[in-house]
DNA sequence: GCTTGACCCTGTAGTGACTACAGGGTTCAG
DNA sequence: CTGAACCCTGTAGTCACTACAGGGTCAAGC
């Protein structure tokens, strides 16, 4: 093989990325399709590491697929200006910040009723918490099981 | 309709679920298939409402399917102790934390670069963090794309 | 030359917890 | 008796991968 190429599982390599992963790139797009051997193997240039590189940061900070499709062709266009791209990272940190409230949400409720000191299930912290307190219901009334 | 039984649409809206939900619990096994009227239609005791409830609420602290499948077992047995049920609110509260830990590193990050004072692409924060730093690698070298 | 093992290929199906139709049938009030 | 609101089944879509199944290719060592 040329040196200066690279085959997929080198690729994925350099970039810290899956190969499988690398190939359904491919397929939404994040990546060009590269030129093929005679047997059908791709051949990356060296610099599309940078590419999947910039892909795998925008994943770790949590963007999807298309935010950074859209962020990459921002990135095309070095003499234009960010506001595009600093619309979508304050989107974005809006995102997190509301899955991060929902989730304190349910550690705060669940912090308080996983150390429960009822021995028996009728007295249960967890499960009175799930039950609902009509007057017909309690815990017991959680039936017509299926199992 | 008798008095004592509610149609799927009924059901949902007493317990604050969609009736494509509610199909879809029976499907998952969940709750159990109701008897159906003449024509085909479902028809609920009135008691599988507290059934839901108690679905509802284990979705909202973030448990899966599977883990409000085993908390409906376990509420079935009331004099058993709760160990159960404590265990699987300890592990998920564990997961909810390592959850939050993790969004929490995104915007830590995130709201380092969404308030950007580069006006061009090449002066941008959030695209500079996401370009690689190889002495051959700048926020241009993301190229080769597909589009 | 031959074998062996590591690599590569395509295409499909699975994940979780729903949601959204398409394409029908039923019920009930006006 | 008509129309709206409800109900039915079944399938496909979401998201970003991951895991095969069932093959083909390549390079090193013998
Ligand atoms: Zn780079
Ligand atoms: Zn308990
Ligand atoms: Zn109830
Ligand atoms: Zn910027």
């Amino acid at each position: 093989m040329s040196a200066s190429t690279l085959t997929i599982g080198q690729l994925g390599n350099a970039a810290g990325v899956n190969v499988e992963t690398v190939r359904y790139y491919e397929k939404v797009g994040l990546i060009q399709p590269p030129p093929r051997s005679a047997s059908g193997y791709r051949h990356y240039p060296a610099g599309v590491v940078h590419r999947l590189h910039f892909i795998r940061r925008g994943r770790e900070l949590g963007f999807t697929i298309e935010e950074i499709r859209a962020l990459l062709t921002l990135a095309h266009h070095p003499d234009e200006p960010c506001a595009q791209a600093d619309l979508l990272a304050r989107q974005h940190l809006a995102e997190v910040e509301a899955k991060i409230a929902d989730l304190t949400r349910m550690r705060d409720e669940l912090s308080k009723l996983a150390f429960c000191d009822g021995h028996a299930v009728h007295d249960c912290r967890l499960l009175d918490a799930l039950s609902c307190h009509d007057d017909h219901c309690s815990v017991e009334a959680v039936s017509a099981s299926p199992t």
